[in-house]
DNA sequence: GTCAACTATATTGTTTAACAAGATAGTATA
DNA sequence: TATACTATCTTGTTAAACAATATAGTTGAC
């Protein structure tokens, strides 16, 4: 598994509350849109899961709606504790965000120079 | 469980390799050491089991070295391996810090000022 | 008409991580 | 001898990411 799984831990619920505040999108489309910018795998597998959570803990909702072209999608909304709870995210990640930046870019070492395509 | 506990994930091993790079520690000193630096709830529970788990990796070592005020100490001390691991986490970090943020910081919606002092 | 490809949602099972709780033990001091 | 602090380690619980898979509607090719 990635690093990057793994960093992306926690942060998503955020980043989908974000996507769902600034339009109404299904989940596929959210997918896609994740994907697009930066958050690369993150696929059904991963955010059907977390629109069901969203939902359960009352942050979102979802609505079906039928497509003209393929099966119904359900369209999600954020609720007033949906974007409470966005507040909240925001507060903490703006923390940690600060605290993990100060302490990995104190480049004593820049020796990360050995950028050698690895992957 | 805190949802900064969530926010932890996955960068934890980051932070734990930047401190043992700047300097040999060893694990009670590095959970107060985190704690001091924002990330708060790192304690015995939480660094023991990273630590443990570094160097399974490969990616620093332990050595014991007895203290004259108290039970003996393990300190760590970052490998090559560790440090190769440490610059492809840093990458990673700032790759998903830069996409999060420019998610997260798009204040289209500036309506978090309600502030309570909600813990 | 049926087959493949794409859209779309959902579920199951695996793996990993954070962390509370508690066990163990050395030192210090009251 | 009791308690407080330092220090390490382990066990068990919980949550999250995600691969894999199931299901089903639509479209177009043949």
């Amino acid at each position: 598994m990635s690093t990057r799984s793994q960093l992306l831990k926690g942060i998503l619920d955020g980043c989908v509350l974000v996507v769902i505040e600034k339009e109404t999108v299904y989940g596929y489309e959210l997918s896609k849109k994740l994907q697009s910018i930066g958050l690369a795998d993150v696929s059904e597998g991963t955010i059907y899961p977390v629109l069901l959570r969203l939902q359960k803990k009352g942050w979102i909702y979802g609505e079906i709606r039928p497509s003209e072209e393929g099966p119904n999608r359900k369209y999600y909304t954020l609720t007033e504790n949906g974007k409470k709870a966005l507040c909240d995210i925001r507060r903490e990640w703006s923390g940690i965000s600060v605290a993990v930046n100060t302490l990995l870019r104190e480049d004593e070492n820049d020796e990360c120079s050995t950028v050698d395509s690895g992957k």
